[in-house]
DNA sequence: TCCATACAGAACCATTTCGGTTCTATTTTA
DNA sequence: TAAAATAGAACCGAAATGGTTCTGTATGGA
């Protein structure tokens, strides 16, 4: 159903809760976990994923925790989405690096555009950051121009 | 990864075969399981998904099999993936219809951005039909400009 | 010093979904 | 009436997903 996984939903979540709070904040994996209503060890795997993709930067020990390592306008959903989930990638064949051939190509003569579909959706989040994502797009029927897939 | 099942494709890869031969052609399921390269059990049941969802009409009995129902250009990948997958839902709490609740709403600050985001890519695959996918956008690196997301 | 806090990393497991096959009707026509 | 062809559903193994648990490491304070 093109479904964004769970997990990636949360990663979104965490994520605006840091945007909230403005850059500099800082919270800890549990702090984190009731603020937003998911379970601690879910929280941590995504927390985690986060930082590995430099999202998040780290402190371990007393007080330690996690804050953003870009301001909230720098960081867009593809990011965050590819951070958690793998790179976009509507098909198989249109994953970048390994093996790709989604075992039809030599039949498939659409290959072409999907590369293209698949562009304009990874191109359509990367042009969303969390700072839209923390404000509602106020009385819009559609994203704002400028978020629009080019 | 937000990917399209496999079966979603193989949808598309059938409903291509029919676009190219153009309205009115009538195909058997093992006629297209030999024309596509996909396993026969595998292009029936895609079929009948085709069928029930109404882009396809079919007819039983000896030389009987499928056909497009409307013209290759009034037929959209929306519609096509919707048929075999369901509708297009990236997060559960946007489905239309049933248990929308996806557990988290409560706390979830971006659900109204989701429907928006959700829409678009709804909205972008609806604006590509059959016609314009049997022939590669030729040297564009982007959408034609009707196919944007509005 | 030493312990509690908090992240890092990986293994682990249950459940669901997915990809694919098989079986049994029902319709149609030669 | 037999063969061709779709309709529908059940079925199964494999993979992905959602979620937990365990071990390790760094930090800072009592
Ligand atoms: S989907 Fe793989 S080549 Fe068409
Ligand atoms: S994802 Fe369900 S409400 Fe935000």
């Amino acid at each position: 159903m093109i479904r964004l996984t769970k997990q990636a939903d949360y990663g979104i979540l965490l994520m605006t809760q840091f945007a909230r709070a403005g850059m500099g904040a800082v919270f800890s994996a549990s702090d984190l976990a009731s603020r937003s209503g998911l379970s601690l060890p879910m929280v941590n795997k995504t927390l985690k994923l986060l930082s590995r993709a430099g999202l998040l930067s780290s402190q371990r020990g007393v007080n330690g925790g996690y804050q953003m390592s870009r301001d909230a306008g720098a960081i867009t959903l593809e990011e965050v989405i590819a951070a958690v989930d793998g790179p976009i990638a509507l098909t198989e064949c249109h994953e970048h690096g390994a093996g790709n051939d989604c075992g039809i190509s030599s039949h498939c003569p659409t290959r072409l555009n999907w590369g293209i579909i698949n562009d304009a959706l990874r191109d359509s989040l990367a042009g969303i950051t969390l700072l839209q994502m923390i404000r509602p797009f106020l009385g819009a029927k559609s994203l704002p121009a400028r978020e629009r897939v080019a």
